[in-house]
RNA sequence: CGGGGAGUGGCUCAGCCUGGUAGAGCACCUGGUUCGGGACCAGGGGGUCGGAGGUUCAAAUCCUCUCUCCCCGACCA
């Protein structure tokens, strides 16, 4: 792509002043710097300097990629058939864009690609000599997602995707599969020029084992991140845990029976906690939900009450919860449903005196779901289901009997790391790439099957593996900027040298900008007829990451070279210019 | 889905409360001066005030509905 190009003739709209609704950096710099346009909510136009990044971000993942799958590209419309048969047609509910032909016939927007990659595996696939296979693509992906969209490109709802699919013989093979994708990713991020961490994954609903997430710290993520100060322990706040502290248990009060006591008005943890003098660690936390199931006889969706008992001290961790009942969706109970089913105020919630043994009117047999944190208390005090009173001497085990223990809360700094014991961070972050050990799910439910080498018919086992690639951009920017504008790693700015030139000194310039270009550097020649200060502000706002400056020092045969990021500038001397980005830029290997 | 905020020229916003000929800065066009950090002077073009309906002699302004955009929340019982 090196080639020098014309300010005075290329569309770059850069703006004085941000949009009133972009809130942080890379949104108001993408704008101002005239590399996207918004078209809709969470839809944007990419103009000439965007799309330049872009190339140059998808040439870095397609060279990487290239190395490891073979590059396909799948249609973004697909026939509601394939994701019926996922089950993703229902699942995915509002989340998918859904349309329809003029015969009626329904289609959706690609979310990913799993249903329609199994079928192509599906239908070819025969034997486990054409496994393992590893196929890719970079093309547009589409959500309509409950939260809506945000914060410019970092949360929108058309975006590229480079997707790969993994299909191996078995579990061994998913593992070389999954560590070439692991290793591609570190090449693709480095070569990105982002600061990064891996962490471990929440495997979401889907089932599967094994995911990490590959994370950019910045303030202006929606992603918590868990990190060990001293040992390599990442992991994201879904999936975090931690080291706890002990806890002291309370005396048993009296005979160690449960017994009521008096707490008028005291409904919140903390109140409790100090109406009894005693530490929120030694109360539990009741909260009451519904999940849906399927109910087997009739199929419908049967909604069943679930209990959960945390340190009152503790969060829960709607991800943990999910995982814990399988995947399906929860949603806290109304206080109107908590008091028609557990004929208790909302409040003073507790286990005792719930009858776990049968249905609970229209809804099922209820659940008790206890965090890890509480296994091994004893004498803990938890609501009475009675407006006023709570009870003391509650032990786990004796007085009432968990369905399961699960971990269940969210780890906070300061706690302790899992491996190592050193303290824990927690940062904002945004999520560049993801890659996900799925099982066999897709292949299954789309009726993949391959010979093994027995002649025995097997499912092959699939991985899958995506990378944001808008949110490079996007985390790069994060990283890399100031109150004038951004800089980018020069691999992925849309110029790597902005030319700026002096009216008075005009043929230099061109010259110096004709041979970095005829070296290979993709110049950016600001040959317009506008004062020098707009030509600098423009310079320091666009992202390119060095500037050369032919102005007056010409007469003593010199220009400035100056770093954006450092503001540093070196005079060089014309015939240097080359060589100087040459050893900077493309040093020999 | 819930709560809040905002739609006035390309951009940032004032005007609205208290109805009476639509404004500023930036941007744009012409001419002149200027030229190392978003210049200055003079002249000029550009707006169905998001849309529909209503009240009124008269609506950007008041009322009703609607569309769009932004933010917060989707939790601690």
């Amino acid at each position: 792509m090196q080639s020098m190009h014309r300010w005075s003739e290329l569309f770059i709209p850069t703006l004085r002043e941000a949009p009133a609704d972009a809130e942080v950096a890379s949104h108001k710099f993408l704008v101002r710097a005239g590399y996207i346009r918004q078209l809709a909510a969470g839809i944007y136009s990419y103009l000439f300097l965007g799309q330049r990044s872009f190339t140059k971000i998808i040439g870095i993942v397609r060279q990487e990629m290239d190395k490891v799958g073979q590059e396909f590209y799948l249609p973004a419309l697909h026939p509601r058939e394939l994701w019926e048969a996922s089950g993703r047609w229902s699942v995915m509910g509002d989340n998918l864009f859904r349309l329809k032909d003029r015969k009626g016939t329904d289609l959706c927007l690609g979310f990913t690609e799993e249903e329609i990659m199994a079928e192509i595996a599906r239908k070819e696939l025969r034997s486990y000599k054409q496994l393992p296979q590893i196929w890719y693509q970079i093309a547009p992906k589409f959500r309509d997602e409950p939260r809506p969209p945000k914060s410019g490109l970092l949360r929108v709802r058309q975006f590229l995707m480079k997707d790969s699919y993994s299909f191996d013989i078995d579990p061994a093979g998913l593992d070389v599969s999954y560590l070439k994708h692991y290793d591609a990713y570190c090449r693709i991020f480095d070569r990105c020029g982002l600061t990064y961490v891996v962490v471990e994954a929440h495997s979401g609903a889907m089932g599967g084992t094994e995911s990490h997430e590959f994370m950019v710290r910045t303030p202006a993520g929606e992603d918590l991140i868990v990190s060990c100060e001293k040992c390599n322990y990442a992991a994201n706040l879904e999936k975090a845990s931690s080291r706890l502290k002990p806890v002291e248990d309370l005396a048993a009060a009296g005979d160690g029976k449960p017994v009521e006591v008096h707490t008028p008005g005291q409904k919140t943890i903390e109140d409790v906690a100090r109406y009894l003098g005693v530490s929120p660690k030694n109360k539990i936390k009741t909260l009451a939900l519904i999940v849906n199931e399927n109910d087997p006889k009739t199929g419908k969706a049967k909604p069943r009450p679930v209990v959960v008992l945390m340190r009152g001290d503790h969060q829960l961790n709607d991800a943990k919860l999910s995982t814990a009942v399988a995947g399906k969706e929860t949603r806290p109970m109304q206080e109107d449903e908590i008091r028609n089913l557990f004929r208790s105020p909302a409040g003073f919630l507790g286990p005792i005196g719930i009858d776990w043994a049968k249905d609970l009117q229209d809804f099922g047999r209820p659940i008790l779901l206890v965090d890890e944190a509480l296994r091994n208390r004893k004498n803990l005090i938890a609501g009475a289901n009675k407006e006023d009173y709570h009870l003391k001497n509650l032990t786990p085990g004796h007085d009432f009997q968990p369905t399961a223990y699960a971990d269940l809360r969210s780890v906070t700094a300061g706690e302790s790391c899992p491996k190592c014991g050193a303290p824990l961070r927690i940062d904002p972050a945004v999520e560049i790439g993801h890659i996900f050990k799925l099982g066999y799910k897709y292949s299954a439910a789309m009726g993949a099957r391959v010979l093994d080498r027995n002649g025995k018919e097997v499912t092959p086992i699939m991985g899958s593996y995506g990378i944001g690639i808008e949110r490079i951009l996007t985390a790069a920017i994060e990283q890399s900027n100031d109150e004038n504008g951004f800089w980018l790693p020069p691999q992925i700015a849309p110029f790597e040298i902005a030319n700026v030139r002096d009216d008075l000194v005009r043929t230099t310039a061109e010259d110096i900008a004709r041979r970095l270009s005829s070296a290979g550097f993709d110049v950016l020649l600001d040959d317009r007829d506008e004062r020098p200060g707009v030509k600098f502000k423009d310079a320091d706002l666009v992202g390119i990451p060095f500037r050369v400056t032919v102005g007056k020092k010409v007469t003593e045969g010199t220009v400035e070279i100056v770093q954006r990021s450092t503001r540093e500038i070196h005079d060089a001397s014309i015939g240097a210019v080359t060589d100087y980005f040459q050893s900077l830029l493309r040093p020999a290997r």
